[in-house]
DNA sequence: TACAAGCTGTACTAAACAGTACAGCTTTTG
DNA sequence: CAAAAGCTGTACTGTTTAGTACAGCTTGTA
């Protein structure tokens, strides 16, 4: 095996870099080459579709991370109350390390929202149902489990946009604290 | 005066189709001319500016409907519970005919974010606002109504996301269904 | 040390882009 | 009915765009 200088994974943590500060389809090859420090040659050679797949596997990369570090835990967790703070807390470290910006709502707008509506409806899903099921097994019925689950991520990406209006993070935070307080209440 | 054939409001109202269902970015002015039935000559002498002009006009537009029809009401309410069943109906409404797309929060994203972050924050503030006041007058601490009136308009901004991703417009109007109840829980 | 294979910068192309200039059309006004 | 003024299509410019081609570099492996 030759040299790995830049391997594909970091190249596409820059890029996710790059589209969430200025969006997917303001970013181009040239900005992208700029602001991730990554030449145009490079770049064909991870991603040779273009921006494209670019896109799909930073989106990619972000779902894993959810799957793993969200999606996952709420499944499998015995404690109700314990995993729902565990997701309050993991997920808002993860926005606001990421300039508040969720890439799988931003790809909801735009150009190319029907090339990812699959990916993106499988988000949203998957978290949704995870919540609903850990909900339902903390003591609600399958109806309010589902409506709950869906208000609350909702408000968790509401919350990220009117904290990026506000241009202050401390709104998101206060957003986060009473989905937990909300979503403790309901299992107690 | 000469002839008016289209005013500019006409014209405003198709770049604000447009552009809800393409995204600001990826609307050029091959795309603009089509899709609004407006030439190049029309559009630079309506917007002299541009493309900045002509978003500028459209969230002045989609800003005074919610001033008029959201807002004002909100703050000269005397019956507490009527005027959030009043907003709740003419905000469901006006997305639902409006494509699920809020354009305000579609500008926290992209490359135009600091071109019109003051409207955009203003647009915010003043229903997180107006709507916080009603909720003071109908009993609430300022505290409460502050974080209820801000967690209201996240959940409707996310129920909007949810179902742009769901492609079902349903979610959303269940989500503003809630929105109302949750209201008029707190008022009584 | 030499080969193999992954990585990278540069130069290039054709298409699409925003914006300009302007002649000419249409309709209201006097 | 003529003039004035707003409106509109077309042709054009220079720039930027995504994507391609490829020579050459770097490094692990034999």
């Amino acid at each position: 095996m030759p040299r790995t200088l830049l391997e594909r994974p970091d190249a596409v943590r820059a890029l996710a870099g790059v589209f969430r500060r200025r969006g997917f389809e303001s970013s181009s090859l040239s900005v992208i080459q700029q602001e991730a420090g990554i030449g145009r040659g490079s770049l064909y050679h991870f991603f040779p579709e273009g921006k494209t797949d670019m896109a799909r596997a930073v989106l990619d990369q972000v779902g894993d991370w959810f799957e793993d570090e969200v999606f996952a835990p709420l499944r499998s967790a015995t404690d109700a109350a314990e995993a729902v703070s565990a997701m309050t807390k993991a997920v808002a470290d993860y926005f606001v390390s990421r300039e508040n910006v969720c890439l799988f709502a931003a790809m909801t707008l735009g150009e190319e929202k029907e090339t990812f509506a699959g990916e993106v409806k499988a988000y949203f899903v998957d978290w949704v149902d995870a919540l609903a099921a850990l909900l339902q097994r903390g003591g609600l019925n399958a109806g309010d489990a589902h409506e709950n689950a869906l208000d609350v991520v909702a408000m968790i990406q509401g919350g990220l946009i009117i904290t990026r209006a506000y241009g202050d993070e401390s709104t998101f935070l206060g957003v986060m604290e009473r989905v937990e307080r909300r979503l403790l209440a309901h299992l107690s």
